[in-house]
DNA sequence: TGACGAAACGAACGTTCGTACTATTGTCGG
DNA sequence: CCGACAATAGTACGAACGTTCGTTTCGTCA
């Protein structure tokens, strides 16, 4: 159980990288093979399908977004420094894949077609919402944000900038694209308080 | 140049409704002689490639926001009702394609893979942001909008907002969606508002 | 009706896809 | 140091990919 759970690790490395700029289906077993410099039959067998890497490769995703934007998030104080804190992380963490946030591929690729990856996608997608909704809410509570501001909207508003971000980023590619998601999420913010 | 033109809108058409669900690299040259009822090559005669058929599809889709969007919307009143028109239309547009917008579908999918269509996605994406800066300008002017306003910014939450009901839509299926979105933009007008 | 160009066809190209088998290598505990 | 077993490589498969080819059907006008 050594050897083998560390190449597994080495792999998905490397197929988180592609499967950010590529998208998860056109992340191929061949191409990632030569990625890693590994055989195709000797890759294939630490998947028993190629569905199951796609899972395998979301799941690492998952446990870095939690490493780097959930738990570190969780350690500033409550309310809206907790709030500004996942959004920064947020911004880093998508700055870590080539192509941006793999959700992001992901969900587009995949919100039409049913099957266990959508199926992960949606779990994991909820979660993070809720997460969102919580900070919000205990935003909220701490009385940093107004009384009758809808947890659930915020967290809606939040996403959609971090997913405008994203495309801007990747579209454009002129360097505007955090300053202007910065203002926003400003406008954001100054609207959740009293 | 009449019977060949009406077959190729007939399958772009057909093209449309696949590469919003599908995406345009899934968008497979069988897999639309097939949903046409077309052999492979009497279908591939009308554009010499795929990256021509691609294109073909995003120039269609171009058209039918222009026809869907821009033009109903112009005929609204300058200012606030036009930038209103806008954010309807586009809600109704997007609800045409079983797939939603397949421009959000392509830029994902593009927007790392350079090339004639990220090309095409790119200009056509500014062309749409251009529009709204403007629409956000007059409102502006007319003094609906507060003199202090950023067009820039307002286009950039406003695509935001657009770009996240759709995921929401697609990915949770659970009707709140537009509800949410009709929302935070109704919150965006008030903050943009003097 | 005959002819001619446009449009659609069927078959085949070489390549890559995901997956299944078998063989070879590598890594450890006795 | 060796046997067991995990890990990787090799090979082959059927299907689908984009593309090309030569041929056949269709539409139109002399």
């Amino acid at each position: 159980m050594g050897k083998g759970a560390d190449t597994r690790g080495m792999i998905l490395d490397r197929a988180l990288s592609l499967a950010s700029t590529e998208g998860l289906e056109q992340l191929t077993i061949g191409l990632l093979a030569k990625a890693v410099g590994m055989s195709k039959s000797g890759l294939f067998a630490h998947f028993k399908s190629k569905e199951q890497l796609q899972l395998s490769v979301l799941e690492a995703a998952s446990e870095r977004f939690v490493r780097g934007v959930i738990s570190p998030s969780l350690k500033e104080p409550r309310g809206e420094p907790r709030v500004q804190a996942l959004f920064d992380h947020w911004l880093e963490w998508e700055a870590a894949f080539p192509g941006g946030c793999p959700y992001q591929t992901a969900i587009i690729e995949f919100d039409d077609r049913p099957g266990v990856v959508r199926d992960y996608l949606l779990e994991t997608q909820r979660d993070w919402q809720d997460a969102l909704t919580q900070a919000a809410r205990i935003a909220v509570d701490e009385g940093h944000f107004r009384a009758d501001l809808e947890p659930k909207t915020f967290a809606f508003q939040f996403t959609c900038l971090a997913i405008g971000y994203y495309q801007h980023k990747h579209l454009y590619r002129d360097g505007t694209s955090k300053t202007l998601t910065r203002k926003a999420f400003d406008q954001l913010l100054d609207s959740a308080r009293a």
